[in-house]
RNA sequence: GGCCCCGUCGCCAAGUGGUAAGGCAGAGGUCUGCAAAACCUCCAUCACCCGUUCGAAUCGGGUCGGGGCCUCCA
């Protein structure tokens, strides 16, 4: 089955086909840096963080482009609110969000340009649009003139007319059009500038990504990629200007993430449910955040709750229990006393989730990067490998034990192309045992004691005063699990 | 007002024509001193109505309900 992928330009899902075979070109828009990032931001950077590792595990030499809006209006307001230099104020939260990515394992794109060291591209590339009459200069501003594009709202599918009868015009602004948008904004004192031929000014919001995308990429890409709220009117600008420009496609296919909510309301500073990466990171672990976000597709909305986050890590913990099942087991290959039992035609058809773990996984993602089908079917076979751990004696069983090694690959590959799993197994399900142990009054040193304590009255059939531990322990949050080989405990 | 999306089990969430994945929670069972964990089994006909079709959660029309974009926004 091929990969298809859904096309914001067509509205519908549509075979992946590149520019150029066995390349991918994938530009993705950036943060400005004015602020923090927050949850929105790293839903979509995951996403596409995803999309970019799936087309290298297909095969695909991907060329990953994210930028950095280090200049822009809001960088100067903050930095004027804060009275700092607005470039410092850039670095400092583009040097967080690197922080932000690599807590929650995005791997670096392949170029992260910066629009203020694009400027010249970006001149020369809006005196081209001057050239064709698609732009114009007004009082050291420079517009791009939206009529003259006739293809302007292809994307957004939206009415000229009526969004002409909504527009706005900004004081001080001399446009032909009040759709026209800003290309180039002339000076105001104080404020970082760059010489051009209509005078200092600074590169309008839109006009970088064009640049930057063309510099780094070609003329037509593959994949333009961001969230939804950047349909209109960005990407729409980007059509017009690359495409303006060029007189060719600019992007093949426009992939859109969906937004984030909060406990069921848009996220919002006013509404006081903006959550920061790093708030989130202080209480939930970044690999919960990532498994739960991938846990629902991208272009759907999705619900940001401790409910739903305490559902993720549950269902994380599932997987590492599984992984860690395995990992200590034997190799199939040592010891003695091992036969290679065949295995039976309804064992065999039990096994299947496993057999075809990959196969699944590649299913689910060829349509349309369907991250929660794709974590359904591998859901099956730690069902599967449950199972078989569970009814079989595998230690004894060469065959299973090559299986079980088998499948425990393949979800680690499975899992490095989602970005989970990477951890080893113990360590991380060790981590989320003490993570949160202080805050109810207790530390692994005195689970133990109490291990210890309730080990004696067992032993002394003294089970009144064993089951009062347990379940004062239970109160805690901290389930005791007996086995033959002695008790240990873990989170609720 | 314009454009667009959604309504699937208690909660989360896949599924866009062929008879409802998965996770969490729940019930019963195996195991256990009793539990827990693990495993097994069970647990929905898809907001409503009318159509199209041999066949619809999936297509068309309508009703009700929820949400987004149209201004900076991932």
């Amino acid at each position: 089955m091929a990969l298809r992928v859904y096309n914001t330009m067509s509205a519908r899902k549509e075979d992946f086909s590149p520019v150029e075979p066995g390349k991918v070109r994938l530009y993705v828009c950036g943060i400005t840096a004015y602020d923090y990032c927050h949850i929105g931001h790293a839903r979509a950077n995951i996403v596409f963080d995803v999309i970019s590792r799936y087309f290298g595990w297909l095969g695909y030499d991907v060329n990953y482009v994210r930028n950095f809006t280090d200049i822009d209006d809001k960088i100067i307001n903050r930095a004027n609110e804060l009275g700092v230099d607005s470039r410092e104020l850039a670095e400092k939260f583009m040097l967080a969000f690197e922080e932000d990515m690599q807590a929650l394992n995005c791997d670096t794109p392949t170029f992260q340009p910066k629009a203020t060291e694009n400027v010249s591209q970006i001149i020369e590339l809006i005196q081209g649009l001057i050239g064709k009459g698609l732009a114009y200069e007004s009082g050291g501003d420079v517009y791009y003139a939206v009529t003259e594009f006739s293809e302007y709202l292809k994307l957004s599918k939206r009415n000229m007319d009526e969004m002409i009868a909504g527009a706005r015009i900004a004081p001080g602004e001399q446009k032909k059009n009040p759709m026209d948008f800003a290309l180039w904004k002339a000076a105001k004192p104080g404020e970082p500038q760059w010489e051009s031929p209509w005078g200092p000014g600074r590169p309008g919001w839109h006009i970088e990504c064009s640049a930057m995308s063309m510099r780094y990429l070609g003329e037509s890409i593959d994949i333009h990629g961001g969230g939804k709220d950047l349909i209109f009117p960005h990407h729409e600008n980007e059509i017009a200007q690359s495409e303006g420009a060029t007189g060719k496609p600019f992007a093949r296919y426009w992939m859109h993430n969906g937004f984030v909510n909060v406990d069921q309301e848009k996220m919002s500073k006013s509404l006081g449910n903006f959550f920061t990466v790093r708030e989130i990171l202080e209480k939930y672990d970044p690999e919960v955040l990532r498994f739960f976000v991938l846990s629902v597709h991208y272009r759907s909305p999705i619900d940001f709750s401790e409910k739903n986050l305490e559902d993720a890590r549950h269902g994380l913990i599932r997987f590492y229990e599984a992984l860690k099942a395995i990992e200590e087991l034997p190799a199939p290959d040592l010891g003695t006393g091992k036969v290679a039992v065949p295995i039976s035609g309804d064992d065999e058809k039990a096994w299947e989730p496993a057999a075809k773990a990959l196969e699944n996984f590649r299913g689910a993602m060829n349509d349309d990067i369907n991250t929660a089908l794709a974590l359904g079917n591998l859901f099956e076979a730690v069902r599967a490998v449950n199972r078989v751990i569970a009814e079989k004696k595998v230690e004894e069983n060469t065959e299973w034990l090559k299986r079980l090694k088998t499948i425990h690959g393949q979800m680690l590959e499975a899992g490095g192309v989602l970005g989970l799993f990477q951890s080893p197994a113990e360590a991380w399900l060790n981590r989320m045992k003490i993570s949160g142990l202080e805050e109810a009054g207790l530390s692994a040193e005195k689970i133990e004691a109490f291990i210890e304590e309730r080990k004696n009255a067992r032993q002394a059939k003294d089970f009144a005063r064993a089951d009062a531990i347990r379940d004062e322990l239970a109160e805690k949050g901290i389930i005791l699990l007996d086995s033959p080989q002695g008790t240990t405990w873990k989170k609720k």
